[in-house]
DNA sequence: TAGGCATATATGCAAATGCATGTACTTTGC
DNA sequence: GCAAAGTACATGCATTTGCATATATGCCTA
């Protein structure tokens, strides 16, 4: 007995977030278990290629969008950051609440080496799963979900 | 200048995984501001979620391959469970070094309401962003990569 | 331009986490 | 059938996290 239009579009929604964390599960902990993160986290290791992405210093507001962290506890792992010699903070001119955080060349280079390592582990994994049309899928769908478009009056009518 | 295939190829993969960590990031904390989750957190609600879609009790070790956190932090949290009457845990009569889990009628309870309300916002948040056929092919594209195949030798060798 | 509300980041503190290791049990090799 | 190695889970301890809130600055209105 086939559900509803509405049923069956629920479940799909549900299925695919399962699946979406599932998926992500399972790869966090494979690439946690690789032994190529030196002294980082990979959370730490997170802010600086979030970090090394942007040319302008990035504001700690900007990073915590990017970082699945509470903004206190960003607010400290930068601290952090920033002793080991990794990130530099300075003040924003235009906003003096503000502060801008950029990579020192210790930090770049720490990332780049990272970064290399773990970007083939990435390739690797994802290719042994999918082929090169099932890679531009999840992106092109991933990145519409990561990027919402503004909700609209309509949308929230729906949402109902 | 277009790449070698094989530098497509691996291009193609760390995107993938970039969109889906950052869709995974935006939608996590979209549902964790939600005002549902009473007095647990997303990391125990996924743990009673899991436990909820398991006919019989399940081991700590194979809820912690569904679970990103730490073995003794996972054992930690579902010490928590118990105290506070959500998850019953018995000695496993096979093996008596391990312990089986299951949900109690409380925590059955409790994961049903929660579920209820966050599966409604979790269609609606996906479907904000996706069609159908998206929404399956997320699915199946997801689910692959949850579930890998075994690597056989030739996957070795293709992968150096 | 002073007062009041909003915003960006930091800090105090209790709770949760990860790493290293401990304990109890099971499996393996002889 | 027993010692040695392996596996499942728990615990000690230092570190990290989140929540509530403080602090500092910006913005808006009278």
């Amino acid at each position: 007995m086939p559900g509803s239009p509405r049923t069956d579009r629920r479940r799909l929604g549900n299925d695919a977030w399962e699946a979406l964390l599932s998926a992500h599960a399972r790869l966090m902990k494979q690439f946690a278990a690789e032994d190529i993160w030196q002294d980082l986290s990979m959370r730490e290791y997170d802010v600086l290629y979030t970090l090394s992405k942007c040319r302008e210093p990035l504001r700690l507001g900007e990073l915590h969008q990017h970082v699945l962290l509470s903004q206190p506890a960003l607010s400290r792992m930068v601290e952090r950051l920033v002793e080991r010699g990794f990130v530099a903070r300075c003040p924003d001119v235009r906003d003096r609440r503000g502060v801008r955080l950029s990579l020192t060349a210790a930090g770049r280079d720490r990332q780049r080496r990272i970064g290399a390592r773990h970007a083939r582990s990435v390739a690797r994994a994802l290719s042994a799963e999918l082929d090169g049309d099932e890679l531009a899928q999840l992106s092109a769908i991933c990145w519409k979900l990561a990027r919402p478009h503004i909700a609209s009056k309509d949308d929230v009518k729906e949402a109902t």
